[in-house]
DNA sequence: CTGAAAGCGCTTACAG
DNA sequence: CTGAAAGCGCTTACAG
């Protein structure tokens, strides 16, 4: 099947081209009333399409972004991104969508070839590995938000959870229903994934703002796979926690799978809350409190300040954090 | 910030173009080796990147395809997703994902979008509402793939569960397990939306096999929405069911949660199994018995199956329908 | 009101 | 072994 160009177009309407692409571009000023139909009527009768990537070499720009996430799979990047996606659906906008999986090297290869494909600008969850790759872009001012986690040594439009809240909220409840020995299980804390940092700190925080003293062993920080095992450690110790925050769904599941095992009763022999709400904390046994990331206003407002700096040219060359209040979802688990 | 082009690098390096060109693709064959380096050095010192949009044009290839599914949410969808990016970062290649939200016209949109941007191939969950249009890519030889849905009307390779088989590994498991009167819970039975289709034929054929009777009103198809109600209405009736058999992830939530709306016992008041596995099946009271598909290997089969039909143009003419085996999770709930 | 021409940044057959 | 030239399918300033 031959593909139809607007040469072929222009040849069938008996015009140039120039009037097909006038015509395609809607700009029919000064287009008389006969050339109109007469292009329309050899359009709709070669069913031709514009060729948007011929567009797109001419106008520079591809009307398509990248959206670097660490894991799909992950409930949170999902949310994220179907925000993104209807936001950019709006304004004619494709999403490229990329798994970096916390690997630096991941990340630079894909962002790399996101820009050879002429991207118009790019959303990263980023890993925090590639210093020197963001700073070039700033410097280039190549349109780029940051969501979920933040770089301090990169000036770039942000947006976060406020984490610091997120884990005070979960700690002045528990505080308020009387537990005495708040403990959290995060995985382990690397410096990039700034949630996690940020949570432990506003934990620490939390609980000095409650008179109550932070207890290094009741601060369980371990790879998913062994926190079962270091539940065990930390709840069989004498001076063992009387209630847990998770510091996020994955942590949360582990607790739960723990609990199981062991038989234990929620929230009598153990509080739980988590941070990021589970699609099961409503008929779970009991229902689970969580503290919930607006997860489609996050990636609206993500969406949102990337295509005002691509569509707007709005060079307002100053950058911000944008911190999003986390959602208190109050059930029976502690 | 101007962008550096092949001409710049030319220049540079004291060569045509098309040197240039030979050396970014690598077609060292008839190079001299100094000129090899000038190249070399010329692009790093220039930090030249080619633009892949005007490679596009000229080859005719974007090595970017499309991905068009319900909706990102489903869990399912996600999985697949993420095993077919797998699969093309392996090959080079991109995909632009849309949610369809099982809205032909939004589907219609995305297709004609995405080959205006001239995508090598589409892979999508088809709605089922745009026969038209699928004949016409196949007739035009376009690549595409089905997944998830199949559309009977159309040639297409699909990569589909073998839903029968798993509605019967759950009625054969509930049977063996002596419960006597099996019901089945799904959203309501569109024509388009096939695997629903398949689940309750099977039912009926599953129920045969096992010599039970099939009784239409152990079966309940209504929206998510309002099944907690018509689930109330199937358990009060004298001949209630003693084990449900729930389509899908979304149906067994709403299961799950009425049973505990209600004070019931899994599997002591009713037996329950979920086609689709789910986060929590494992450590849920009771665990949870589930039919899980095999999404990544579905999602893997799929993207191999375009980007075959988009590299080795093996035009094998022959179309197919792959069925996948689900897997039987067993656990504790029936 | 419409068309001829140049150009976006590449690739590629062909000449030498 | 390398370069000049044509062309991919558009857009756009400019001429008329």
């Amino acid at each position: 099947m031959k593909t139809i160009t607007m040469a072929d177009v222009a040849q069938h309407a008996g015009v140039s081209k120039s009037t097909v692409s006038q015509y395609v571009n809607q700009r029919y000023d000064y287009m008389g009333e006969k050339t109109k139909e007469r292009v329309e009527k050899a359009i709709a009768e070669l069913g031709y399409s514009p060729n948007i990537i011929a567009r797109s070499l001419k106008q520079k720009s591809t009307t398509t972004i990248g959206v670097i996430v660490a894991n799909i799979l992950h409930v949170f990047s999902t949310q994220v991104i179907r925000a993104i996606e209807d936001f950019c659906n709006e304004a004619n906008f494709h999403i490229i969508v990329c798994n970096a999986d916390d690997d630096p090297i991941k990340e630079k290869k894909y962002m790399d070839m996101l820009r050879a494909k002429q991207v118009d600008g790019i959303i990263v969850f980023p890993t925090g590995g590639n210093l020197a790759l963001y700073q070039q872009l700033v410097q280039d001012n190549y349109p780029i938000v940051f969501v979920d986690r933040m770089v301090p040594e990169v000036e770039v439009n942000t947006v976060l959870l406020d984490n610091e809240k997120a884990v005070r909220m979960g700690v002045d409840l528990l505080v308020e229903k009387g537990y005495q020995r708040i403990g959290m299980v995060t995985p382990p804390l690397e410096e990039s994934v700034t949630p996690r940092l940020e949570r432990v700190s506003g934990f620490k925080q939390a609980l000095k703002a409650n008179n109550q003293n932070f207890d290094p062993n009741l601060l369980v920080s371990e790879e998913i796979e062994n926190i079962r095992i270091k539940l065990d450690e930390l709840l069989q110790q004498p001076q063992r926690p009387d209630a847990i925050l998770a510091v996020n769904d994955r942590v949360l599941f582990e607790i739960l799978h723990y609990i199981k095992e062991k038989k234990l009763s929620i929230p009598d022999d153990l509080g739980v809350i988590g941070i990021d709400d589970v699609t099961f904390a409503s008929f779970y046994s009991p229902s689970l409190t969580t503290i919930a990331q607006p997860a489609f206003e996050m990636g609206k407002k993500t969406a949102e300040l990337l295509l005002n700096r691509i569509q707007n040219k709005t060079q307002e060359k100053e950058t911000k954090i944008y911190r999003f209040e986390p959602l208190l979802m109050q059930r029976d688990s502690c």
